[in-house]
Formats: C-alpha cells, structure tokens, sequence
DNA sequence: AGCCACACGC
DNA sequence: GACGTACGTGTGGCTG
C-alpha cells in the first residue's frame, strides 16, 4: 500500500458555518462564552469538522470562505445575492473565531477577494485531479447543492442534511439515479430554472420540475436552443425563446469558476499539527469545558499511559488489588472469543491476547461485569472465584439515567474522555478487531479508567448507603445469574418444529381466506397497507391514527371483529404469526449444540432494578392464550429431572402493602384473603364475599393493577369500557377506603420532587429529572415512574435476593438441583426427581422468606416434565 | 442501519 | 387544560 492516495477535505466554510449556527440555533441562548459571545455555530462547526475528519480521515484540509460582497458574478449580474437577509449579527460575530479554531487544530483555510469558496474549492479540486499532482480523493463538504457540478469519479460531493453529522453523499452515480442528471447537467438545470437565493431568475414559469423534463428530453441547454423551433407552440416554448439570453447567463452564474486565481496550492492544505496550548487557551475563551477536558485528557492519557504487552505466562505479576478486564468484540459473550484482556493498576498495566496466560491465574478482586468474566472464562475452563468489586454494577446503582460503559465510567467520575468501543472497533457490518497496539492502548486506558474511579466511585455508594445492595446483592446475584445462563434450559427442536408446521398450515388458509375478504393480495404483515384495505377500499370506521396513517393495532381490530370476518381473521393471523416467526423460527437458531438455550440476564438496564433477558428473551415466552402457550411444551426437563416453576403470589400488591402500611390492605393480605375480591368488597360497598361478582372482581382486579402503575381515570374507563366517571368514582372510592395507599401516592411524589429521586426498600434509587417539568405531560410521566418504582423495585430486589439465598441453600444442601429462569416474579429450576420433595420444600421456605414483610409472602409451587405443565 | 408499529411477558 | 398504566425484547416493514 505504498502509492497510498492523498485525501484531500474541501470545505464551504462560509455554507458550512451557517448549517453550524442552525443546527444550534434553538440553544443560542445556552451557547455564550465568557465575554458574552455567542458560540453555537463555534460549537457545531467544531464537532462538524471532528466528525468529518474522524469520518473521511483525510491528510489535506482546506476550509474555503466567501471574501466581500461584490464578485465576478455581481459584475456580470449587479442584483446577483440581492434581496439576501443580512447575517444575524449572534451569527457574523463567530466567523472569526471559527477561523482561529481551524488554525488552532492545524487545518487551513483560504479566502480570495471577489471569489466565493464554490470558486476556490473548484479550482483546487482540478488541480487535485492533473496527473502531475499525483493521486488525490477529494471530498467536497458544504451545505449548497452547486457543488454538486463537482462530483466525478475522484469527487465526493457531501451536502449538510442535519444536525452536526447528516451528510448526502454525491456521486455522479448517485446524482443520476436520484435525479436522472449528470453533473454537468447540473449546471443547466440551474440555468434553466434559476436560484432564488442567489437571486438570478433562470427562464420564467421553469422551475425545478419542468427543467428537469426538458434535461430528460434535451440533454442540454445548448441542444435545447438547437432545437428549439421543433418545440409544439406554448406558453413554455415563448418564454424560453424569451429568456434565451437569462438562460445563458443564469448557467454562466452557476458555473463554477476552475480557474480563479488562487495563490495557494496543494501542498499548502495539507494539514499541520494542532496546536494544543492554542487551544486549551482557546476553549477557555470559549468556555467549551468538554472540548477541553477530552483534549486535556487525551494529552495526559498519552504520557500517564504505561503498559505493558504479556505474551508468556511466566511473565505474570498480578497484585490482589489489580482491576481485571476481558475484551470480545461484539455483545454474545456465550459464543464470541476472547479479544484480548487486562490487568492492573494506574501506575502499571497489563495487556495480553494469550489465554493460555489465564489458566493458572490469580484474578484481582476488582472487576467490570464479572457474570460476563465467569461466563467466558467457564468456556476456557476456569472457574472465576467471586470478586469484590464490580465498577458496571456500581454504576448502575450509583444511577441508572445513563449507560455502563467503561467510556461513560471514565467521563462521568474521572473527566477522563477516553475513546469509545464503536470508536475503536466500527459498528455494524465494520466492526472488527483493530491492530494489536491500537486494541491493547484501548484496553489499557480501560484498565486505567477503572482503576483511577473506583475510590470516587465507592465514595458515592457510601454517600448514598447502596455499599451493601453492591456487595450483598447485586454482585452474589451476578455469580447465581453466571450458573443460571451457563446452565441453559433445554428445548426439543422436534416439538418447535411441529408447532411450526401446523401454523405454517393456519398462515396458508388465513391468508388465502383474508385475500379473498379483502377482493386482492397485500401484505398483511404490512400495517400501512392494511390500513388501506380496511379503512379506504372498504371504508371501515378508523379509530385513532398513528403518525404514519391508521392505527391496526389490536385494540382497535378487536372492535371491528364482530361486524367483519375479514378482521377477525386478521387478527388470527397476526396471533399466529407472531408465535412463528418470535418463538418458532427465532427461538430454534438460538438452541445450542448442547441441545440447550442460553439466555443472558442484563443486570445494568433497568430503570427499576428488574433484571431483562437477550438473545433470546426468555421473559416473555407466551403463556395468556393456549395457542402461544404451547412453545411452552417444547422447553424439557433432562432426563430423570423436572422442571419446579415457583412464582410469588401478588407480590407487588404485597410490597405496596408493606411501603405503604394501609392498614386494610395489610389485613387483608394477613387474613389470607383474595386481594381482588377483597378490594372489590371495600370499594364497591359490598358486605359479603360472596355477593362479589366476577365483573366487580374483575373491575377491582383492574384498579389494584392501576394504583401501583398510577393509571389515571381515563386509562382505566378505556380499560374497563367504562365511563370516566364511573372510573373517577371508583379511583376516589379506592383512596378512601384505602387511605394509606392514598397517602403513600402522595409522599412518594412530595419524596421525588424534593429529593429528585425515589428509593426501593433496600436503598436502589431510580433518578426522576423530569418530576418537576414545567410540560404536564413529561412531568406527570415522572409522577407514574415515582410511584411505580420503589413498588416493582422492591419487589425486583426480593426475588433477586430469594435467589442468591436459594442458590446458596442448594450448594449447602449438595442438591444437583439447579436455577435455570427468572421472569420477574418466578423462578424455574431443574430439579432431579429424588429431589423433588426436598427442593420443593427448600425452594418454598427460601422464597416466602427471602425477607420480613408486614404481610406475608407466598410462593405457589407447580412442577411437570415441561414448562408447559410446571405452570 | 435506524425508526416505527405491533405483539409477547410481568 | 394539557394527556391519558410501569418495566422490558424481538420481528417485519419501510426508508434513507
């Protein structure tokens, strides 16, 4: 790779900056230096030029601008660019400034007297292209279509869309298959229709439409004029020979100049090194305090950065107080391999790709994402003893508003911008394991990062009494989640496979049977052309539209199904098809040799403390509809085993009970009743449980549901098919009968407010910067989540803590018996059959007290050779 | 590749 | 008076 060509970056300076001041215009206000400059367009056009450079990595840069009013066009055309609005002045004050930034960081710019930029980047885009300046890419970026005349096979035209990073990107293929032009037509079609912001007219009435038609027929202005008298008699055809001479000059005008007379030349645009005291300076100026620390720490990255490459295991020195680091390069941590790894400290780090290194090693006790560490290293062999220290759990519980990363880590506790993972290994189809010191530097800042925010990190946990939930919770839960999705559970192709052959036979009638409803073939998968056949071709009553047309959601077909087969036999369809392609046709790629699905538990996303399942979710295998539910047979006990599911009985209703000591709600859960039909005794007024009908249960079932989600009467009149109303009433019922709840609503949304958060029981704390929003909607959001949080939290947590008790209790008792799932409020577990009666009992005891609540808690146990039959 | 609508679970 | 139940994941259509 030698003759490696030159990448040379053009730049419209003066269009580029303009996009820049837009692109931040709504926040012109919280964009202001120090002295009272604005910066938005500073700002944008800053993280422009990052992207584009870190994008298109060129090794020439060159930064044209507009000089003056007056041209070489305004001779020719004295109104050409009148009638422009004059620059903001927030706008024209950062031109300056945004030319010191582009000197400071060693890029150059460039501007003539009488030129535009257009002119100045024509002109050295075809010096670029003589063979005696050697191989050149060129890559035009500017926020004005006329560069477009540019594009050819070395030219890359890319045009601002949006924001800070949208580009469009032209080629001359592209220009032809979007517009039908080459770019030399380009040209003509604004000769021909004209541009109105530069203000010259083109020919009248011939606009963008008709220019284009008369290119598709002409090919050229010149072939136009040619032929002009065969053109049939018209209105067009008069003002063409009209404006003959406006046509010609208006192409003129739009015409790039290639030969202005520059006095740079190309090696004048290579770029030069930044200059980084210039610019520290500069973003203290500016008051750009992110710009500053990323360059800051980049800086001090490079020199504090010592490590060093293990290749032998006897080259080995690991100190217990060591982070440990393991790299693969993409999410499935059950199937990637190991990438590299390492260890160490701030002052020494180690990076190494040999596992062999691994087999007899002395693992640190700090760690990141240690269920991840057991799981790898398991596949290699080692068993990973548990560790102390977990800096992605202790940031999830430190706070949940933001992701994990080590990147995230590193910016949020020690100003440390460090590059990210997507940075480094591209994303998508490019994603791939960079060259050894580029992975290894990566790694190494990793380390570095975990090391030098571990003190602050934990000093946080402190401050908010989480230290506990870190190291008596989520960390031994992390070990039990490892076991869980190393173990897998087992599910039997063959019985996937007839479910899957039976629908396929369902899909085939119910779609001949719905092409003959609808009187044609469509795709019923499609909603938007569903929408059309229901609510256009045959006129059924829409209900709500989405954005993008008529809503086909359930909720809404289920109306129409009585009145119309058509759509009850949609929404079979839809039922089937779901289960094909989510639970047949995805969940048996997803078994593995071992005959078994490993799920991973992700124990850092949820805004609640809930744990989710990935690849392939194993929370919401079906289970409401018989149809769905039989996935369910496919998922097997091993041989001699059964599957024990036990799931805990009203546990969020109970927590409620608990938090919010309603005395009612307490005794009923003591008195062993039924919690619906019990709510529906004190709201509705009834005296005896056996007057409670199955709708006012079923309406008192929907209102306990509500209360802990924080439903509002609407929702729960459209629920219920009810009016509001009668939703209010039974809303207003329910606080007064139950006023502890009542009273646990409203302190929890006066906690949040004040406090800006809320807690669980055992201190996991779910952040709410939206509680107080001054918009209704956001900040009773907010409210929704107050309420929710500490309620499904709390419940989160004691099955997460039922869990590392029974997993503990089970190696205790040398049961083989193990947990394989977890859907939120059940657990299943694989239980050899001699065991049964043992596990049974354990499991039991262990989840009703996992912790003391004023009511009790209650497991119910159901066990069978399927997942199907254990429910 | 990224967004949307939809559907499954608790 | 707004707008209208919490928390998740996966699939297919559509668009850029």
């Amino acid at each position: 790779m030698e003759n490696k060509k030159n990448k040379l970056l053009l730049i419209d300076g003066s269009s580029l900056a303009f996009r820049a001041f837009f692109a931040l215009y709504n926040q012109v206000d919280r964009f202001v230096a120090p002295s009272g400059l604005h910066t938005n367009a500073i700002y944008a056009f800053h993280l422009m030029l990052n992207n584009l450079v870190e994008r298109l990595e060129p090794d020439h840069v060159l930064i044209a601008f507009d000089a003056g009013k007056t041209t070489f066009r305004t001779e020719m055309f004295s109104t050409y660019k009148d009638g422009r609005a004059r620059m903001p002045d927030e706008f024209r004050e950062q031109l300056p400034f945004i030319k010191e930034l582009i000197e400071k960081l060693g890029y150059n710019h460039y501007e003539l007297k009488n030129y535009e930029a257009d002119d100045i980047i024509g002109t050295l885009d075809k010096m670029a292209e003589l063979p005696e300046a050697g191989a050149y890419d060129v890559t035009i970026v500017t926020g004005d279509k006329d560069l477009i005349q540019l594009a050819d096979s070395n030219t890359t035209v890319e045009i601002s869309k949006k924001g800070v990073a949208e580009f469009e990107s032209f080629t001359p293929t592209y220009l032809m298959e979007k517009m039908g032009l080459t770019p030399e037509q380009f040209i003509d079609l604004k000769g021909l229709m004209g541009d109105s912001s530069d203000n010259y007219p083109g020919v009248t009435k011939v606009g963008e439409k008709t220019a284009l038609k008369l290119l598709q027929e002409w090919g050229s202005i010149d072939n136009l004029y040619a032929n002009i008298d065969s053109l049939k008699q018209s209105k067009m055809k008069d003002n063409l020979i009209a404006d003959r001479e406006m046509a010609y000059l208006s192409r003129t005008l739009a015409t790039i100049d290639t030969k202005a007379p520059i006095e740079i030349n190309l090696a004048d645009t290579r770029i030069k090194p930044a200059d980084t005291s210039g610019l520290l300076a500069f973003y203290d100026e500016m008051g750009f305090a992110q710009f500053k620390a990323k360059l800051e720490t980049a800086e001090a990255g490079e020199l504090a950065l010592n490590f060093e490459v293990i290749e032998d295991p006897s080259e080995v020195s690991v100190e217990k107080e060591d982070f440990f680091y393991i790299e693969i390069l993409n999410e499935n941590y059950h199937k990637e391999d190991i990438i590299g790894f390492a260890w160490g400290n701030k002052e020494k780090i180690f990076v190494s790709k040999n596992t062999e290194i691994l087999k007899n090693f002395a693992f640190p006790e700090n760690t990141y994402d240690f269920k991840k560490n057991k799981v790898l290293l398991h596949r290699l062999g080692i068993e990973l003893p548990p560790a102390k220290y977990d800096s992605m759990l202790a940031k999830y519980l430190i706070s949940t508003t933001e992701d994990n990363k080590v990147e995230t880590i590193g910016r949020l506790f020690a100003n440390d911008f460090m590059p990210t993972d997507e940075e480094v290994y591209g994303k998508g189809a490019k994603r791939s394991v960079p060259k050894d010191d580029v992975l290894f530097k990566h790694l190494a800042r990793k380390i570095h990062i975990l090391a030098s925010t571990k003190e602050v990190m934990l000093q946080n946990l402190e401050e908010n009494e989480q230290y506990r939930l870190l190291t008596e919770m989520e960390l031994p839960l992390a070990n039990v989640l490892a076991k869980m999705e190393i173990a897998g559970i087992a599910v039997e192709v063959s019985t996937l496979e007839e479910i899957g052959a039976e629908n396929e036979k369902l899909i085939a009638d119910l779609t001949a049977k719905i092409y003959e409803l609808a009187g044609e073939e469509f795709n019923i998968n499609s909603p938007k052309q569903l929408g059309v056949i229901l609510f256009e071709k045959l006129q059924m009553p829409h209900g709500k539209k989405t954005k993008t047309g008529y809503s086909t959601a359930a909720d809404i077909l289920e109306n129409l199904a009585q009145d119309y087969e058509l759509v009850a036999k949609i929404l079979e369809y839809r039922q089937i098809s779901k289960i094909q392609s989510t639970y047949v046709q995805g969940l048996i790629p997803q078994i593995a040799e071992d005959g078994r699905i490993h799920t991973r538990y992700v124990q850092d996303l949820t805004q609640t403390g809930r744990l989710s399942s990935v690849e392939p979710n194993l929370q919401n295998i079906p289970v409401r509809l018989e149809a769905g539910r039989l996935i369910r047979k496919a998922f097997v006990a091993d041989e001699n085993n059964v599957l024990l599911s036990s799931d805990y009985s009203q546990i969020e209703l109970r927590v409620l009970a608990h938090i919010s000591k309603d005395e009612h709600l307490i005794s009923a859960f003591n008195h062993g009743a039924d919690i619906h039909s019990s709510t529906a005794m004190r709201v509705f007024g009834i005296d005896k449980s056996e007057n409670v009908t199955s709708n006012d249960r079923r309406n008192a079932k929907a209102v306990n549901f509500g209360i802990s989600y924080g439903e509002t009467e609407y929702g729960l009149a459209k629920r219920l098919s009810i009016s509001n109303k009668e939703a209010a009433d039974m809303i207003r019922a329910y606080f007064e009968r139950y006023p502890g709840v009542a009273n646990y609503i409203r302190e929890t949304k006066r906690e949040a407010k004040d406090k800006g958060y809320v807690s669980t029981m055992f201190n996991r704390r779910r952040k709410l910067p939206e509680i107080n929003n001054r918009n209704f909607m956001v900040r009773q959001g907010a409210e929704r989540q107050a309420i929710n949080a500490p309620i499904q939290g709390s419940a989160g947590d004691i099955l997460k803590i039922a869990m590392i008790n029974l997993d503990s209790a089970l190696t205790k008792g040398n049961f083989k018996a193990r947990l394989l799932l977890q859907v939120h409020d059940e657990i299943i577990l694989e239980v050899p059959k001699e065991e049964l009666a043992d596990v049974q009992a354990l499991v039991k005891q262990t989840m009703e007290s996992a912790v003391e609540l004023n009511v009790p808690l209650l497991a119910d146990e159901n066990t069978g050779d399927s997942w199907y039959e254990a429910k």
